[in-house]
DNA sequence: TCTTGTGACTTTCGATTTGCAAGTATCTAT
DNA sequence: ATAGATACTTGCAAATCGAAAGTCACAAGA
């Protein structure tokens, strides 16, 4: 069966730029987070839930869903009776390390009072 | 005499994570695009609007503001009579290559149809 | 059985942000 | 005097956000 993840339409896109449609997808104030989550080994709508920074349910529902449909997240019960879901990062997915390793280092380096409580698997 | 950029209060900020600050600073639609002009080596406010992404002005020069309050860039006239503005990074701004970098590696890896028509020097 | 609790959302609705269009300000050129 | 360029600012409708409350499925305890 073939996989059903939204891809971009090249004749949506604002620019064929690699950077602008990767904004598209991960560029807003949550987002990232999640996966930085994902990162630190969490996978459940309540861990990400706890998080520090208190994500609304609403906006984590709503970019759980972003992030499965683009391929970068999947959804997958783990247990019956009653259903509970794990969420995990695809290989698309994983492959943002790089990324949030740059922007952990950016971070440290330029905001002053920032501290690295989790330890991401990068 | 001092330089006045903004810094985030420790007592603001909404977790001590260096992604979540970074992300209160550049995590949005447009501002690294902007970031990304600026790497192209666009300077003015027209040059920013002339991008195929094609920013609204209002959006551009609230960015532009943000950043500057950040020290991400800095703001000097270029000309007098009349007056032009040329927008630079800073060294705090320019570190942000590695992190636009790995993001355009991400975006070029993994969404069909895109494509680096500027270069940027990284 | 009734009630409380947990996980995973969905809905509501006021507040904030976005984005298109138009307007302002300064100065040069014709 | 009028037009054009650059760099913004303002107005306003539409979209999105976010806090709080509600829904649904199931389990476990009283």
């Amino acid at each position: 069966m073939k996989n059903k993840t939204k891809a971009i339409r090249i004749g949506d896109m604002r620019s064929p730029c690699p950077i602008a449609n990767t904004l598209d997808i991960i560029g807003d104030k949550w987002t990232l987070l999640v996966i930085r989550d994902l990162f630190a080994g969490k996978s459940t709508y309540s861990e990400f839930s706890s998080s520090p920074e208190s994500i609304p349910t609403n906006i984590l529902a709503n970019r759980l869903k972003r992030l499965a449909e683009y391929d970068v997240i999947h959804k997958t019960p783990y247990q019956q009776r009653p259903v509970r879901y794990a969420y995990q990062l695809t290989a698309k997915g994983r492959s943002l390390g790089p990324l949030l390793l740059a922007m952990a280092e950016w971070g440290k380096k330029n905001i002053a009072g920032t501290e690295a409580r989790m330890k991401l698997d990068l």
